[in-house]
DNA sequence: TTGTATAATTGTAATAATTACAAATTTAAC
DNA sequence: GTTAAATTTGTAATTATTACAATTATACAA
């Protein structure tokens, strides 16, 4: 049984293969992808494949905990693989997310003024790398 | 001249009506609006108004570093008033906002791996108080 | 094994936020 | 006051996501 069935079942999930490939597809790429790279990425091997199967997957995978979410401010999710916490970086220029090593790590309760606290994210945002070697003009 | 009017001009933004009233009502409004709640908001009182504008004009006062925007992952902007630095709580029942004491102050450099750091946020995710008292029962 | 209930996947259509863009209007400069 | 530049407006296009019903696969009992 490989890592991913076996997570899955952990996880009371019962591991379709979609569900198992799309865990693979992000352990394996770890860019932070959105769904259109993860449906993508995966097609080839699948080509059943819906859309909407991995918007369902990445759903239940977030509310199991195995994944998170990342929103940055371009109408775009993307998905990484849960490890060590870690903060992440968005590049306004080009959307790439990447992860940071800085971090807030939260030792506080369960719950603030009333809200349930289930999860959190540090995210930074500002030019990449990559971005500033092409066009260090466009320095906003 | 009033204290928007004023605000823009010190950023070296020539104070539109429809700038002036888009600060004015985030100012007024806590609560950090969506674009269609600011339109909705203002429209009002300047009929005219189109929603590209108010998409142009917050797109302009985040870039001039007067308003921030956080994105939950429900497809939807909210858009924030710059104060002292603060965390924020979205609920994923009702996409609701909050202010949260709570914050991660960073006191590195601007850059990180070689990115340069504009900005950054720390959002909480999880149940609102309003939205766990309705029902307890939806406790993800 | 066979039938049946349940769960998961699929595909299409609908929704909704955002962006592109060109025309119209306003503002500022000379 | 005329002209150029900046801003606003409205419409159309784009794109991510969700809703939903139909199909397919899985699990389980007889």
């Amino acid at each position: 049984m490989d890592k991913y069935t076996e997570l899955l079942k952990n996880k009371n999930i019962s591991p379709s293969i979609q569900r198992v490939k799309v865990l693979q597809y992000l352990d394996n790429n770890r860019v932070h992808p959105t769904v259109e790279q993860i449906y993508s990425g995966i097609k080839g091997q699948l080509p059943t494949l819906s859309k909407t199967t991995v918007y369902n997957v990445l759903q239940l995978l977030e509310e199991k905990k195995i994944i998170k979410s990342i929103s940055g401010s371009d109408g775009r999710e993307h998905y990484d693989f849960c490890r060590l916490p870690h903060g992440h970086f968005k590049c306004t220029e080009c959307g790439d997310v990447y992860d940071v090593e800085e971090n807030f790590v939260y030792q506080g309760s369960q719950m603030i003024d009333g809200h349930k606290i289930n999860d959190y994210n540090l995210l930074f945002k500002g030019i990449c790398r990559n971005c500033l070697k092409k066009g260090g003009e466009n320095d906003k």
